[in-house]
DNA sequence: TTCAAAACCCTAACCGTTAGTGTTACAGTC
DNA sequence: GACTGTAACACTAACGGTTAGGGTTTTGAA
């Protein structure tokens, strides 16, 4: 019940910020298999405990920035004007992440990434409890028990078009693709 | 371009068998995670290094009776009768693999799986795979590149119905209403 | 018979991760 | 300002999956 005021706050944040930081550099300068858990906790000047005190992985320590994600599909469902229907909102929604994540700033990231399986395992696992999230936000908004096959299905084709739009050639077309087949989909279940 | 030509291949099987039914018994006997490799190694009387010249990963060792998944799928594309539509045939496939992995003799099984994330996790991975495959198979099929979204969605989307209703309270329906679904979005993809 | 390769074994390690056990620095209380 | 509970952190040692290195046996073929 008591939230810690300032300082201590502040210090936490920092060490966390200061493990992704060093991570992510070392990541990018000699690869991501071949930096070890030592090396970042050393190079942050951490123990190898404190830093999985703030993330649950090695994997995680890439995907920092990455927050945002699953609340951003969720308040898309939540938040919006009523009367808009739900799938051009999440449309619009997986536009943007789609954008935020092939943006050329982004590119080094993503490679490193794309070069990992284990990162590439890691990630396809987080969506998928997105997915999982994303289905309970569906099924709340349209007040319809979870486990609503439905809503679970057009959660998971949502992530589906994130996912294929990040590798496409043309990520933006890819999105309206996918999501005129989700439209489709989604006017041939019961909820529509 | 030497084929070996019966005992040696032999024996190698029979030492990967003895190894996976090794393990599923050890596994379904006292838990995933409260069984080690060199458990299931020293109860298999093989050497760790051999186990792994086997199997890519502990986890393997559960999915070993999953061989044909991939298959079946890619032959239930490339099989079918001329002239008939692609997706009752997915259809029809995914609702035999899902009857083969909700039959009460899958339970001990499934349920080893539901009960451990790294299982979880490296299911998901694997039908990730599938997805690929299939997806290419799909788009050999009709003749268009491999890159094609409209092939690699609903490929996903198969996938997806596959694990939706293998947690669905009633499996049969949900491939059902799921591939009601896919059949709609299929419909509206520029390919069908 | 001889030989190369395949299958296997053993040892020792690497690496991510966690448990156990302190130690320090802060926040709220007196 | 001293006191105290606790959050954040450190250190050590280990566990468990995985792999490298290097050797031995079995097998198929020349």
């Amino acid at each position: 019940m008591i939230e810690p005021s300032g300082r201590r706050e502040r210090k936490k944040a920092a060490t966390r910020q200061k493990i992704a930081d060093t991570a992510l550099h070392l990541f990018l300068e000699r690869g991501y298999d071949d930096v070890g858990i030592r090396d970042v906790a050393a190079e942050a000047d951490v123990a190898v405990t404190t830093l999985f005190s703030h993330f649950p992985a090695k994997e995680a320590l890439v995907f920092e920035r990455d927050q945002g994600f699953e609340h951003g599909l969720v308040r898309a469902v939540t938040d919006r004007a009523p009367g808009e229907p739900l799938i051009p909102a999440l449309r619009q929604e997986i536009h943007a992440l789609v954008r935020h994540c092939t943006a050329p700033e982004a590119a080094p990231v993503r490679s490193l990434i794309v070069s990992s399986p284990a990162l590439r395992e890691y990630e396809e696992s987080m969506r998928m409890r997105h997915a999982d999230t994303l289905a309970a936000a569906i099924a709340a908004d349209l007040g319809v028990p979870e486990t609503s096959t439905a809503c679970r299905t057009v959660a998971r084709f949502v992530i589906d078009a994130y996912a294929l739009a990040c590798e496409a050639a043309e990520p933006g077309d890819a999105v309206d693709e996918v999501f005129r087949m989700i439209e489709a989909a989604w006017g041939a279940s019961r909820l529509a």
